[in-house]
DNA sequence: GTTTAATTTAAACAGGTGTTTTAAATACTG
DNA sequence: CAGTATTTAAAACACCTGTTTAAATTAAAC
């Protein structure tokens, strides 16, 4: 029974890595199967195709994820029901940081899969990520929207989308922006100081008044 | 003259409203060449590869754009010199909506182009972008530090990457999110309505006193 | 108007893609 | 232990990719 997952378990940790780094189109089957050092045509096998995998890939980590964020927002909620939107965002922190306890590099490599399902694949990778996990994401938009009541909502979906593209792209390319900041400012910032720059920006630009036009 | 240019603006015509619906990679030349009804192998012909195609599309935006943008912020300064950071930003929207003079569509497609630019190909169109532009990108970024003197360059440096992931994710995905806001708020946003959400979302952002930590 | 250069065309090239097939090897089950 | 089901393996499949070639066509120059 250990042994059944075992190469199915090796692809996807051997996917979710080259996805992360390259992106789902330009990372081949062969590329994966080899760096799994598995079979090319166990992909199919145990997946069916590779639309499939990459579903599974990410699945993987939405079914650890959505039920934490979930879990940490009601505790939030119900410690402090006057939550403003920094402590709203910042309670995704700890959900976040534990993917690394999931697997290595486990927070980067979710940020950055997240962020190419976004943009890659004409959409059918948001389709299943807003069927899948609809409830849990609703959750949370509401309790932004209450948390913010003088933004109307068609602004507050247009924020939140900026700031999944905040975060998307800046977890897509921390690593190169750490580099640079290491050299310019003698700064080694880890991912978990980049996320916890990155809330007040969000939040201040989130709950910032609309301009009346 | 006229006539030697034809094919090849017939190619970038083509190529451009390809690559900003479906990204680089997923643009094959063949459907550019049909689309353009040109013969397949004028790409290699006019542009000698396809990663050349790709740097001339975006230069043919860039090098009308990145002057206007400077252009206009030295006015901007000229006119306001304590302007904030909502002035600032907002001096990019008219060079920004010139673009549609230039061509049918163009700020959409300019904005998506930036986007895949900055997302795909593992950073040589970032490396062409920075190389080729820099010295109209510094001048922004030294105006924008300018009118936040309150925001340790670090902490600057950490934000303008937050907005420029803002603006690149939100471009890269903005006709699958007009659709949803359609449907959803029957809002039927234009690129211009799009823009000017953003900025006041970015200014506060990046403007936000920084906690201490 | 002939010659030279620039451009367009159709075809082939060399390599990569996801997927399927068929046979061998392994693991489970009665 | 025998027989069945599951999993692995190598190979082929059908198709698509960017690029190159060589011949035909068009344009320019003298």
């Amino acid at each position: 029974m250990a042994g059944r997952n075992d190469t199915k378990t090796k692809i996807l940790d051997a996917a979710e890595k080259l996805f992360a780094e390259r992106g789902f189109s330009e990372t081949s089957l062969r590329l994966i199967t080899s760096k799994a050092e598995v079979n090319l045509a166990s992909v199919n096998y145990h997946f069916g195709s590779k639309k499939e995998l990459i579903r599974a890939v990410l699945a993987r980590y939405l079914d650890v994820f959505m039920p934490a964020a979930e879990k940490a927002l009601v505790t939030l909620q119900a410690n402090d029901p006057q939550a403003d939107l920094n402590k709203i965002f910042s309670s995704l922190v700890e959900p976040l940081l534990d993917l690394n306890q999931l697997r290595i590099e486990g927070t980067t490599i979710f940020l950055q899969l997240l962020g190419r399902g976004y943009i890659e694949s004409q959409g059918h990778l948001r389709w299943f990520i807003t069927t899948h996990y609809g409830q849990h994401l609703n959750k949370f938009v509401q309790a932004v929207g209450e948390s913010a009541p003088h933004i109307p909502p068609a602004d507050m979906f247009w924020r939140l989308h900026f700031t999944l593209g905040t975060i998307v792209f800046t977890m897509a390319s921390a690593d190169a922006l750490n580099e640079i900041a290491a050299a310019d400012f003698n700064e080694d910032n880890d991912i978990e100081a980049v996320i916890r720059r990155v809330i007040p920006y969000m939040a201040a630009g989130v709950a910032v008044p609309v301009q009346a036009h």
